[in-house]
DNA sequence: GCCGTTTTGTAGTGTGACTAGACAAAATGC
DNA sequence: GCATTTTGTCTAGTCACACTACAAAACGGC
């Protein structure tokens, strides 16, 4: 007689199987053992042996001997998280395209990059990016390693709507309205998923860099404009549509100077990675450069500039702070160095503009993850779909 | 041989068992039929059926006959939320104790309130709350209905730590570190839970009023200062320590007119209700007073000092829009009657500064239950409690 | 008023996801 | 070498469901 328990309605994103827990925990960690499961989830030993060799089956997960040493007692087996699941990140930018293969693990498998000398239309960025990744996945296919690749998580730096994978708006592509997610379907066998470039560098630094373990999380990329990303509670801030977290567009100052949106006063407009180029006599560096100028040849003008961009970026930050009181505060990009020209004047800006409760506890970092951070995010993307439904995307379908 | 399944780890929060999910379904429609149970949440009839005799014996529920009319088949069988069950909300404010009893289907069942013509100290304020709760528990006791008071639940006009139960600053109660839920627990034998006003207004309009069925919702209520509650996805944003959605400390402008809480240029310095009154020539009115005075005394000066504060408040309005994309906002207190001023001129504000994705579908609301909507939510606070464990605050405890 | 249709309540049976308990296995420490 | 500790494995039991009948209660057309 045939039966289907399906404890939960499936609507809700609540009712997480054992198996997706598991199968997170794996992920997450990387490398853990079955007692730590035990412990972790209080899932009891013969619950979490059925589910961890379910996962081995499925082929997301490795057993290995007992490493673990100096300890009473029978040694626990350790499980890692397989080398040979694959998602494909693909990062648009102004003047590059680069395609990466993250394991489940968490390394960077293989990593391609399309220089552009101008800008790309869409119809171009759609084509440039199967056939990069039609390259990937033929190399790939061709070595030694079975790799199965699950997906494909497409970074952008803009205003996305998630559930529709649309891009509505990516100012410094110039990009609007385009339906990259359907057209990437189309001409590649994979499911694709779309998410803006912070929210993904945040979601990357909260499993692997700054804020590893943190649930509260505020994190503000600095390139051109000012993205940011918003996760409360583990899970992320999106809102109704999904356009949730766009913090560089708060309005801060009474000023009438505009930003990439055209709107004025506000944190993007006051803190601008030109303006430090220009007060520099430098124009087009990378990150690195400018980082290098900005923090070894201070001058008296490149001082106040900096000074006045802390000061928003303070001011920003103890909004931020009274709004979302978080556990950790994330500064990428540029941001990260304009952070650490002066951090003492930075936090007394936040104090002075904050409530002192929402202070206490408040850690301020900077990334960790560097040039890898968005393409994690884009293969977690890819993965939390993986950890959410194991079973539909194991080998051996049951 | 014993055995008690516990299917998920308990530490979270996600592992909701279908007796909550169904009283929580019982509880939010006050009303709902055993079929409608069926569809939304996808159980099996025979398992609603089990359930829903389950929470009727736990006396949370009644079945009433079949009302419904007009349709082809058997009717299905009526649930109805209890009208014994009841929780207690106490609002201490600056002029008054306001303590009430509110059922389980969201109905005000008693009353009671004190006035005071001087600020009370904390001491005094707990021995006021405990003698009124002790007369309004006696009142119920002695009514011919049976009553079962599972909670209590008071709303504080400031910071508070809902996990410790300390009141951190309350600017117009003037209280600091207050340990107010430790000392009414010693006192009352009830569990006592404490949350701020603007917090639980929120949470009234989500459960019964202008909110109703939105998932992504913000909340400004203007009293002295703004307060704010914020849900996304239909959950709190609580933050690390809980002292999150302070959003009237938030800065935009550059202005130095401070705050309560001494913080320059923000939401609160700029919207004051007091500054409405002196422009008017009142002092010390009522809301619908001053509502009346401000929408149908227009002179010049009150109309450029409402369109200065409306501005004020659109600049917020749009960057919170920026930060949350809501579905809803909802504007309480005095910011209800500012709104009606002069909607278009808000509209316009707020369209200036947010970007357009973000106003997609957003929808602005005034707050529709009133005097009763904190109370409302403070209830919401111990029913929220007894819907994750209904055996635990059941009566036949089995 | 009878009968087919539709929808719901009820009862019995089965299953999958767990737990608990017993025992074996693998480490440490004296 | 032996007691202690911790873990893996196996078996039996439980609970929250789903599924399948079948009965009950409404409607509509004749």
């Amino acid at each position: 007689m045939p039966s289907k328990t399906t404890p939960m309605f499936e609507a809700r994103a609540s009712g997480q199987s054992s198996l997706s827990t598991v199968l997170g925990l794996i992920h997450g960690h990387r490398a853990i053992t079955r007692s730590e499961i035990c412990s972790i989830t209080g899932l009891s030993r013969s619950t979490v042996a059925k589910l961890v060799t379910a996962l081995v089956d499925l082929g997301f997960a490795l057993e290995t001997g007992s490493e673990q040493i100096d300890r009473v007692g029978r040694p626990s087996m350790g499980v890692e998280a397989s080398k040979e699941v694959l998602a494909i990140s693909v990062h648009p930018e102004v003047d590059y395209l680069e395609v990466k293969a993250v394991a489940f693990d968490g390394s960077i498998v293989r990593s391609e990059k399309l220089l552009y000398d101008e800008p790309i239309d869409t119809h171009q960025a759609v084509g440039d990016m199967v056939h990069v990744i039609e390259n990937l996945v033929a190399e790939l296919q061709a070595s030694d390693t079975s790799y199965r690749i699950l997906g494909i998580g497409v970074i952008v730096p803009g205003q996305i709507n998630s559930s529709t994978g649309i891009v509505r708006q990516a100012p410094h592509l110039q990009w609007s309205e385009f339906p990259i997610r359907d057209l990437l379907t189309q001409r590649v066998p994979m499911p694709v998923f779309v998410a803006n470039d912070a929210s993904l560098g945040c979601k990357a630094e909260m499993a692997y860099g700054a804020a590893k373990g943190a649930t509260d999380v505020v994190y503000m990329h600095g390139t051109s404009g000012i993205g940011g990303g918003v996760f409360m509670n583990g899970t992320e801030l999106k809102g109704f549509r999904g356009y949730a977290s766009e913090l560089g567009h708060m309005r801060i100052s009474s000023g009438n100077d505009i930003d990439y949106s055209g709107i004025p006063g506000t944190l993007e407009a006051l803190v601008r990675r030109d303006d430090l180029e220009v007060v520099l006599g430098l124009k087009n560096v990378s990150d690195e450069e400018l980082e290098e100028a900005l923090l070894n040849n201070r001058t008296p003008a490149s001082t106040a500039l900096a000074r006045k961009q802390l000061e928003a970026l303070g001011i920003a930050t103890a909004n931020l702070a009274n709004i979302f009181n978080p556990e950790v505060l994330v500064l990428a990009g540029f941001l990260r160095f304009l952070y650490r020209f002066d951090q003492n004047y930075f936090h007394r800006v936040v104090k002075k503009h904050a409530i002192p409760a929402v202070l206490e506890g408040m850690q301020v970092f900077v990334n960790e993850l560097g040039a890898n951070s968005a393409a994690i995010g884009a293969s977690e993307l890819v993965f939390q779909e993986v950890i959410a439904d194991p079973t539909k995307y194991g080998t051996r379908a049951n």
